[in-house]
RNA sequence: GGAUGAAUAGCUCAACGGCAGAGCACUGGCUUGUUAAGCCAAUGGUUGAAAGUUCGAAUCUUUCUUCAUCCG
């Protein structure tokens, strides 16, 4: 049982995109990688059997602030912990709750001590502390956990952004107080993530940035970006976070993103991504294939009966029909949504698969460069 | 053959003498550390047909057509 440990194997020669290896307890994860999100402790539509067979996830998430709430931490701790209780056995990251200070703006009060949430689900109030998160994360059990954050809004003026940024350091302090005073629960070793905040704004980011660094972390997390904000303005804040953090610790930009957004990036220096994107546009019928998008929900599709996509090795991809999928989805029929997260995500993991090859093989930034209009297109 | 009722958007129905509407379907778009199998928008009409009453008719009257139910 040890600390997550980073093998950084290729750095392409024309970017700032590696290739490495993550290990932990629950095993290896090759970067760049692409992270399911699993909120409540499933990826919506989509079994472990799928996730590991089909979608071939090397990591998954969990939500601090949903699985606080479902099942509760006493069923979780019960169970032996999120793994066990969910029948992932590979790595789990979790999440602090620190982007539902952000998505929840409307039902929660920040202040220096922590936040209070009232709960979406019966309204009940529940105050998250840097410590009691750092408590709650560690009764799920993820291998990776992250600092508790505020993930403040695009745009944010700059005084909101410098106090919004200095009360995330003062929680990131708190996070490694409490993480460093307490044990792992189930045998196996948790790593704390801190998280770069500062919004648009370089000064910040960089003090953020050379803060996170300063904890002498497992891994480090870019957050506070894909929040509105214009692409352009992503990579470059992205880019300036990249080259302050350090190179031989995995670095993960929270909630990115699109496809061409994940090419990006990894050019950039990130190393592990999640997001919603694929399974929650898949079950609204937006599909992400090798050859670009498809709205399958368009009538043109109606009587296609080529497979989902054939440049992809996805059984399922190769398997169901475009028309059938279709059918499935307008017919609101469970499956569809299995499907399509299904095919999406498996699309998402054979992405950065392929960019891990050409940053081995050397001809990345050429690929990526000839991919991204192909995946941007609309067919 | 007779009686009764119905007919309005693709479907199911509102409006009952004063600007013809909704839901669903269809079409298009949005979705970035999931409050989202969600949201937004745009289409869509000689109100079954014809005549009449009226300042004004989907609405009242008459005839016809079609459908439903019941009775022979």
């Amino acid at each position: 049982m040890a600390i997550l440990q980073f093998d950084l194997q290729t750095t392409d020669i024309q970017s700032s995109a590696r290739a490495g290896k993550i290990t932990t307890d629950h095993g290896e994860i090759l970067t760049p990688i692409f992270m399911p999100v699993g909120t409540v402790g499933s990826v919506k539509a989509v079994s472990q059997q799928q996730l590991s067979q089909d979608v071939k996830a090397q990591v998954i998430l969990g939500n601090t602030y949903h699985l606080y709430l479902r099942p509760g931490l006493e069923t979780l701790e019960a169970a032996g912990g999120l793994h066990k209780f969910n029948g992932w056995h590979q790595p789990i990251l979790t999440d602090s709750g620190g982007y539902q200070v952000f998505s929840l703006a409307a039902n929660r009060k920040i202040t220096q001590e922590g936040v209070v949430f009232q709960s979406h689900i019966d309204g009940s109030k529940h105050l998250f502390t840097p410590e009691k998160v750092m408590d709650i994360q560690r009764t799920i059990g993820g291998d990776i956990i992250m600092a508790f954050d505020e993930c403040p809004p695009y745009p944010s003026d700059y005084n909101y952004a410098k106090k919004s940024m200095q009360l995330t350091h003062d929680w990131l302090n708190r996070c490694f107080t409490r993480f460093n005073s307490t044990p792992d629960r189930y045998g196996y070793t948790q790593n704390l993530f801190p998280i770069v905040q500062g919004s648009t704004f370089a000064d910040l980011r960089t003090a953020s940035a050379e803060f996170a660094a300063s904890k002498n972390a497992t891994g480090n997390a870019i957050g506070g970006l894909s929040v509105g904000e214009p692409e352009e303005m992503m990579y470059e804040y992205t880019a300036l976070c990249c080259n302050l953090l350090p190179v031989n610790k995995p670095r993960y930009l929270m909630g990115v993103g699109t496809p061409w957004n994940i090419l990006e990036s990894i050019a950039l220096g990130i190393d592990m991504f999640d997001c919603v994107m694929p399974t929650r546009n898949g079950r609204n019928a937006m599909l992400f294939t090798s050859k670009g998008i498809i709205n399958i929900d368009n009538k043109k599709w109606e009587k296609d009966f080529s497979v989902i996509d054939d440049g992809i090795p996805n059984e399922l991809s190769n398997y169901y029909s475009k028309a059938y999928l279709r059918h499935l989805l307008k017919a609101k029929e469970i499956l569809g949504l299995t499907i399509a997260s299904i095919h999406n995500l498996a699309f998402y993991l054979w992405l950065v698969g392929e960019a891990r090859n050409h940053i081995v093989q050397g001809d990345f930034v050429s690929w990526k460069n000839n991919i991204i209009p192909v995946l941007k297109q609309r067919l």
